[in-house]
Formats: C-alpha cells, structure tokens, sequence
DNA sequence: AAGTCGCCCAACCGCGAATCG
DNA sequence: GCGATTCGCGGTTGGGCGACT
C-alpha cells in the first residue's frame, strides 16, 4: 500500500540514493519546497512529495546536527518527555539541529531503556512497581530514589462544580533522578508556585505570574505523570491565566516551614489543606499515602518547571 | 566461515488538522 | 459550508549491520 498522496503514481520507494539526494538538495535549495506535491515531479524524481518532505527534515537539510545525542541533549528529551509525552516534534524543538524522527529513535532504541533500567515507566515516568520491574533487581537504585510507593500522590478539588469531574492529578513522586533546575533546559522558566488555581471547568488548575522561588526553593522538579498527560487534552486544557494563592497557603501551612531539599516525611494517608483562605473554594484534599517534601516539589507543578506565569503557555508554544 | 539474533534508524503508513477551491 | 488536497505528526516496519554462537 503507497502513500494515499501517490497511490496513483508510480513512485520509487525504499533507501533514497545519492543522485535523489542530490536532485532535491539543488531543487529545494534552488526553489525552496513551495509545494511538497509538486517537488519530485519538477525536480526529476520517482518519488511521492510525503517522501521528499520526509527525506529533506530528517536527513538534507543543511542544518542538522548528525552524530550521537550529547548528555545534554539526553537530559533535555527526558525532561520534556516528562513533560509533553511522546510529541517528538515539539520536543525536537528543543533540540537544535535534531528532527522528531531522531528524537523519537534515540527515546525509542536508548533513552526508554534506560529508564526501564533504573526501575522508571519511560511512558509516565513513574516509578515501576519492583515486580514489574523488567530489571528486578535494581532495588538499590530504587531505594536511592526513596520510592517507598508508588501510590499516585493525586489531588482533587473540593470545589462544587469542580467535584462532578473529579479530576485529579497524579503526581509522579519519582524524579528525582532527574536533572535539577540547573540543568533544566529551559533555565530562563522556574515555577511560578505561588499562585495556582482550580478551575471549574476543563482546566484542573492554573498558575498565574509570579515568582515563588525565594521561599520554596526547591520547587524546582516537576512533573506531569501519565495519568494526567493523558488526560485527553490535557495540556491544552491547562490554562495558566488565573489567579489563586492556594500554594502559598500551601508553603504557609503544612509544608513551608521545611523548604528546601530537606527530605521531609509526611506520613499521614491523607493530608488536608485548607485553601479557602487564598480562595474562598475550599480545601483541598490530598490522598497520599508516603510523600515527601522533595516529590511535593516534583508534584504540585504538574506543567512543568516555569518562572515566570507565561512559562507554561511559554513551553507549550515554544514547542 | 556461516548462521542467527538483536539493535539501530531511515522510511513508510495512516490519521487528523489545515488549507484550498 | 463542504469536499478535496496537502501538510505534519506519531507509530510502526523492515533492511542493514555488528555481535555472538
């Protein structure tokens, strides 16, 4: 089965050669690509437009980078992997130089497994449970990651009409492998803890412009877990454009008096924060069973890691 | 040396979104 | 407004190649 786009061509298909290289570098550098359709017919070549297209981003244009992903850019993709799933070609942005298809190789051939091997759900993120575990006996790293459960730290609001959806979060208190802020890629974009919000109708919260990174430093790691990113929609149904105080009632309260990476243990299964005072809304209930301080800080930004109010909107679009 | 296996990655496939007429 | 076409994306496939037996 061809492409639909050529199906009623005959068109070459398989290993391009240099020569059909050679014909859709000087024709696309001569022209441009106006028209993918009209490409291989006005450049000479037996190939579907969807095929010259495809062999110009991921391998002739000039711009790429070839050779093996960096450390960096390692750390990058699992970051916003964490962040955005498997949206290789928002995350290629990030990645001067490198297309979706490589991204989505190196995740799909090296970074997944690597995960896998230090206990972690290359999809969520999340920490596999150690009989799952395809390696089994990583207990050790496990161990370092202080993953006492796996049990999602979830959030669900209290708000009335808010209660029908009885949309919660999880919260993935399994990062802590990765990077810390300072080697984040987008250093110019920390959380904007501070004022965040419940929303009443598809939006499960939002963040609103102003830094918080004085008092609750470590807020620093965050992610969205799969649960959540595969809300449908649920990045764009993130909105970042209200306002609320309920995380500084949040670093006021139950946690803020032990900020930074203090490896605070909070054991109770369910912890109660009251946010009416920043919102008139209610509290906030968190079902939990063992979190601690470093996780809350991986948790409570389920958008990821931004300074400034238009970090999300600035990741989302950047993207 | 020959056969098998597993990995990598270029390319293909199919779908949804965007654009066009 | 609507159907056709084109584009862009993510998932999947399969050929090439090195490692291993």
């Amino acid at each position: 089965m061809g492409h639909r786009c050529c199906s009623k061509q005959k068109v070459k298909r398989g290993l391009w050669s240099p020569e059909e290289d050679e014909k859709l570098i000087q024709y696309v550098t001569a022209h441009g690509h106006g028209c993918w359709s009209t490409i291989p017919k006005e450049a000479g070549l037996q190939r579907c437009g969807k095929s010259c297209r495809l062999r110009w981003i991921n391998y002739l244009k000039p711009d790429l980078k070839k050779g093996s992903f960096s450390e960096e850019e390692e750390r990058i993709i699992i970051d916003v992997h964490r962040i955005l799933g498997n949206r290789w070609a928002q995350i290629a942005k990030h990645l001067p130089g490198r297309t979706d298809n490589e991204v989505k190789n190196f995740w799909n051939s090296c970074l997944k497994k690597k995960l896998i091997a230090q206990g972690l759900d290359p999809m969520t993120h999340n920490l596999i449970p150690a009989s799952r575990s395809s390696t089994g006996n990583n207990s050790d790293e496990l161990s370092q990651l202080h993953c006492t459960s796996t049990t999602p730290f979830t959030i669900t609001s209290p708000i009335k009409s808010f209660d029908k959806m009885k949309k919660s979060i999880d919260l993935n208190p399994h990062l802590l492998s990765l990077p810390h802020a300072s080697t984040f890629p987008f250093p110019e974009i920390l959380p904007p803890v501070s004022n965040f919000q419940f929303k009443d109708s598809h939006e499960l919260m939002s963040f609103k412009d102003q830094n918080f990174t004085d008092g609750f430093a470590s807020l620093d790691q965050t992610n969205i877990s799969s649960t959540s990113l595969n809300q449908p929609s649920f990045m764009d149904d993130c909105m970042w454009d209200r306002t609320m105080e309920a995380l500084e009632a949040l670093k006021q309260s139950e946690v803020g008096h032990a900020v930074g990476k203090d490896q605070m243990q909070v054991q109770p299964t369910m912890c109660e924060m009251d946010f009416s005072e920043a919102n008139e809304k209610g509290p906030v209930i968190m079902e939990t069973s063992t979190f601690e301080l470093e996780m809350l800080d991986n948790t409570l930004f389920p958008c990821g890691e931004f300074r400034n109010g238009s970090s999300m909107e600035q990741l989302q679009w950047d993207c």
